[in-house]
This record gives structure tokens, C-alpha cells and sequence, in this order.
RNA sequence: CGGGAAGUAGCGCAGCUUGGUUAGCGCGCCUGGUUUGGGACCAGGAGGCCGCGGGUUCGAAUCCCGCCUUCCCGACCA
């Protein structure tokens, strides 16, 4: 029988599609009060990995957890101009509470800037208190006015980070390293995916910072998303809230702030960067399921090689399920490859009789035969294999939609259908108010050889301009 | 919030123009049986405030008004 589409083609409808795909494959619904969402088990499942992968690489860097309240005194927010600015338009604001009206209203955190500033006000005395590395784990909410499931929704969870230093060098030096040893490390690593590090134009920064530094993303349809993000927030923060140290000399000083920040949306982005028409295809390090090890059909002799199959790939670290066969064949192979299972070990009496399995990839659809002794060695090595064929295959993509052009005219054209690098001296006021009419934004600015520029001001700067989700 | 489209069973849709008995279809779901190497088949069955509120009418899924929600395109954004 023909396998017959089960999700709207990538090509037809791109944004139908990615609906589909977190439909079928159980990850999210939408709650009942507009742009909230569901995680369903197996989205969060996925979640809970990327947390995991992100947060080592967090404590890597020094940071400890903390948790801060959801609520914030609305007079919090009013304490840094911009910041107040920025965020009043999706603020959500708690007026009644007890069956009264509150006599100081108080915000549903949208970000936790101000609360963590205000607290670090009070633990910082002295110089030997710094640097203050902070993290938490928690829930924002920011109304939204396009919600998308994980990729903008009014609630949504994700860390935050918030340090304080001594020196604007200490905090620029802090941000970047966050920015590359746990965001840029943990897409490359474990979501394969490439991503282009930069920084952002004025007029893209964070509400309050003085830099703000991104992670883009190329999605299959040559949108960008930006992934992660950094912020210097010089001493905005620090005046705002009173964050004071004395010196060794003794002097009282303004400290430099920082936070930086991934979210629910990297899933929709591990989504987009690598799904195809059959569904979600996950790089095996944030793949709940590695392997599905699937029974031709429900009899003893192979459900029993099933189990010993699994506890075998258990053993040595795989995380390897049985789905013991009720239902027609087929369809259960379609169920996987929706959920995007990287490697799948069919089980069958013909196979058995000759001492192998077959093992199919998700990603490629390549099907071959293991003995069934030699499982534990050879799926370890397959699934590296994935997960560096899904980078590459990820980073050729992104690299053959990434164009330089000479004009901002000619970068309108390419960023229909990918990514425009040009020099930013093409770019004024004018030209970045001509991009954004076509639907275009600068995503980020970079040096010649890639690297993440200081300031916009430097010279011989690079800017790649794309649709963005 | 502006422009467009749409809300009828879990999902996808027909019915509405031209109001009229018990509102249909496909998939899914339940029961029994036969199946299982790429979305199986047969038989039986369950499941509906036709998005919400109001109006017109003897009578509204159908006509009118308001609201809500979802999707697409913008502005805002992780």
C-alpha cells in the first residue's frame, strides 16, 4: 500500500505544516485562554532535555539556581525608563486579588530584571560578593498579540539568567561566554543546529541594555529564529535598583548587570530547523526515545528478542523503547517517524531467522541489517552518526541560503527565501525602514570573519537580514 | 490591534444561497472476530447546547446584530 501524506506537505503550506507536526506528534495543544498552551507529555518530554543539556552547561559557567515570585510591584517595572517601555504593552496585571482590589497593582513577571535587581541590591555589600551568578527556571507571560504554539505564547517557560560584576569588562566578558559555552555549544551539540552569533541593531536591543547578542537560526523554510539571547545591560539595572559594592579601595560602586535567556520556543525551532514531510526529525541527544524497537508481530519468540534488545541498548545508555506489536505494522511505523525517533529496530521472525535486525534512520530512511549480538555496539556509533549528519545537513542548508549581496535592493530578494548578509554601512535609517516594509528585519551584526562584534560602531561590520518567525 | 478566512462529534469536512420531521460523510474511538515485514479488514456500536449571547419567525445550523476563539498576512516579541 502507498504511504499516502499525513501531514500538509513542508512545500505546500509551511506554517500548516509545522501545526500538523505538533499536532500529530502530541505536543501541544492550545489552552483555552488565548495564546496559552499545553505541553502534552511528549513535547515535554523534549523540554525536559533541552532543560537538562542547558542547564549543566549553566552550572558549567558558574551560575547557581535561585527562584524569584511570579508577581512584581508594578512600581518595579517604572524603575528603568526604557525597560517600563518596552514591556507596558504586554503586560499582564494582576488588579483584584482576595476579593479586593490591590491598592498597588502587581505584574505577572514578563521577565524578572527588576525583582532579581532588587535583591541583588540587597546581597551585594562588597567587592568579594562579585560576580553574582544567578539562574532560574520559571514561567513568563508577555501578551502577546500573534500567539504561535512554542513559538510565541502569552505563558511560556524558560531560563533566565541575571549576573552582576565588578567591571564592564567582567560582564561583557560574562555574557559572551554564556552566549557561546552554553547557547551556541548546546544548538550546535545537542539541537544540530548552526546558528549565527551576532549582534543586535539599536533599535532590536533588549528594553534597557546596552548590548543585546543573539543565536540565529535557519529554519527549512530560510526563516530566521532567534534561539537564545544575551544581554550587557551596562549599569541600567544597577542605577535603577541600587546595586552598590564597595570597592577594594572602599569606594561605593555601580555594578554591571547581565541576563541572558532561552525559552519553550527552542522546541519550535529544533522543529522547524530539521522536520520533513513524514514529521519531527530529532537529533538523538535531545531525543526522548533514541530507538523505538519495534516487533514485526505479537508472538513470543520475537518479543522476547525484542526485551533482550532493549535492555541491551539500555544498558550501555541508550534511551531505548519496545513498542510490542498491537495494531497494523505500518501504522505504528508511521506513529514513530511522526515523533521523529531517530532509529528504529524492526524486529521480525525473517530477520531473527538469520540472526539480525533492521535498522531504519529517520533522517536519511537508510535501512540496514545488525546481528542481534552486535546491537549494543553498532547503535551507539549510528546514532553519533545522526547526530552529525543532522548538523551538516543543517549547516548545508542554512549556508546554501545565505547569500552576500552588494544591495540592499538585491538583500530584499534574497531574503524572500533566505538569509542576506551585506555590509552595514548600506544600511541607514532609511534602508532599515525600507527592509522592514518588506516584512524584513536585520537579525544581527557580525564581524567579516563571523565573530560577535563589541559594538555596532565598529567598522567593516557585516548585517544578515531575514523574514523571522 | 488593522486586513483576510473560518468555527457543525476527538480530527477533517458537507449541509446554509432559497429557514421546515429523527443534522450527514470520511478518519479516529468502543466491542467481537480475522490480521500485523509501510497508515489492515468484516460486523456491530458510542459520540452533537451546529462557537457564545441576543434578535426576526409558527419554526433557525441556515436570516440579522454583538461577542469570543482559531488560522493566514502585518505591527509587537523569547
Amino acid at each position: 500500500m502507498a504511504t499516502q501524506n499525513v501531514l500538509t506537505p513542508q512545500s505546500e503550506d509551511f506554517p500548516r505544516w509545522y501545526q500538523d507536526v505538533v499536532a500529530k506528534a502530541e505536543m501541544a495543544d492550545n489552552g483555552p485562554v488565548r495564546g496559552t498552551m499545553v505541553i502534552r507529555p511528549y513535547g515535554y518530554a523534549i523540554w525536559e532535555r533541552i532543560q537538562g543539556e542547558i542547564d549543566a552547561r549553566i552550572k558549567e559557567a558558574g551560575a547557581q539556581n535561585a527562584y524569584f515570585p511570579l508577581f512584581i510591584p508594578e512600581s518595579y517595572l517604572s524603575k528603568e525608563a526604557e525597560h517600563v517601555e518596552g514591556f507596558s504593552p504586554e503586560l499582564a496585571v494582576v488588579t483584584h486579588a482576595g476579593g479586593e482590589e490591590l491598592t498597588e497593582p502587581v505584574v505577572v513577571r514578563p521577565t524578572s530584571e527588576t525583582v532579581i535587581g532588587e535583591f541583588m541590591a540587597k546581597w551585594i555589600q562588597s567587592y568579594r560578593d562579585l560576580p553574582l551568578l544567578l539562574n532560574q527556571w520559571a514561567n513568563v507571560v508577555r501578551w502577546e498579540l500573534r500567539p504561535r504554539l512554542f513559538l510565541r505564547s502569552s505563558e511560556f517557560l524558560w531560563q533566565e539568567g541575571h549576573t552582576a560584576h565588578a567591571t564592564l569588562e567582567d560582564a561583557a566578558a560574562y555574557a559572551m561566554k554564556i552566549h557561546t559555552e552554553v547557547y551556541e555549544d548546546f544548538l550546535n551539540e545537542v539541537l544540530a543546529v548552526p546558528t549565527f552569533l551576532g549582534i543586535k541593531p539599536p533599535r532590536e536591543r533588549f528594553a534597557g541594555a546596552r548590548n543585546t547578542m543573539t543565536c540565529e537560526g535557519m529554519m527549512r523554510d530560510g526563516k530566521a529564529l532567534q534561539m537564545a539571547t544575551s544581554h550587557e545591560l551596562g549599569q541600567n539595572f544597577a542605577k535603577a535598583f541600587d546595586i552598590y559594592y564597595q570597592s577594594e579601595e572602599g569606594q561605593a560602586q555601580l555594578c554591571y548587570t547581565t541576563s541572558w535567556g532561552s525559552s519553550t520556543r527552542l522546541v519550535g525551532g529544533l522543529i522547524m530547523a530539521h522536520g520533513d514531510d513524514r514529521g519531527l526529525v530529532l537529533p538523538p541527544r535531545v531525543a526522548p526515545i533514541e530507538v523505538i524497537v519495534i516487533s514485526v508481530r505479537d508472538e513470543p519468540g520475537v518479543n522476547d528478542a525484542c526485551e533482550t534488545v532493549v535492555s541491551q541498548l539500555k544498558a550501555v545508555g541508550v534511551r531505548a523503547q519496545l513498542d510490542r506489536g498491537r495494531g497494523s505494522f505500518g501504522r505504528r511505523v508511521t506513529d514513530w517517524e511522526i515523533k521523529g525517533v531517530p532509529l528504529r529496530v524492526e524486529v521480525g521472525p525473517r530477520d531473527l531467522a538469520e540472526g539480525v535486525v533492521s535498522v531504519v534512520r529517520r533522517d536519511s530512511g537508510d535501512k540496514s541489517t545488525i546481528g542481534v549480538s552486535s546491537v549494543a555496539q553498532e547503535v551507539p556509533a549510528l546514532l553519533a552518526r545522526i547526530q552529525s549528519d543532522l548538523f551538516q545537513r543543517a549547516k548545508d542548508h542554512r549556508d546554501a541560503n545565505t547569500c552576500d549581496v552588494a544591495s540592499v535592493a538585491q538583500a530584499i530578494d534574497v531574503a524572500q527565501t533566505g538569509f542576506a548578509r551585506l555590509s552595514w554601512d548600506l544600511v541607514g535609517d532609511s534602508e532599515e525602514a525600507e527592509l522592514n516594509a518588506q516584512a524584513l528585519t536585520i537579525r544581527c551584526l557580525q564581524r567579516g570573519d563571523g565573530s560577535v562584534p563589541e559594538s555596532e560602531l565598529e567598522p567593516d561590520l557585516l548585517c544578515i537580514v531575514a523574514k523571522a518567525y
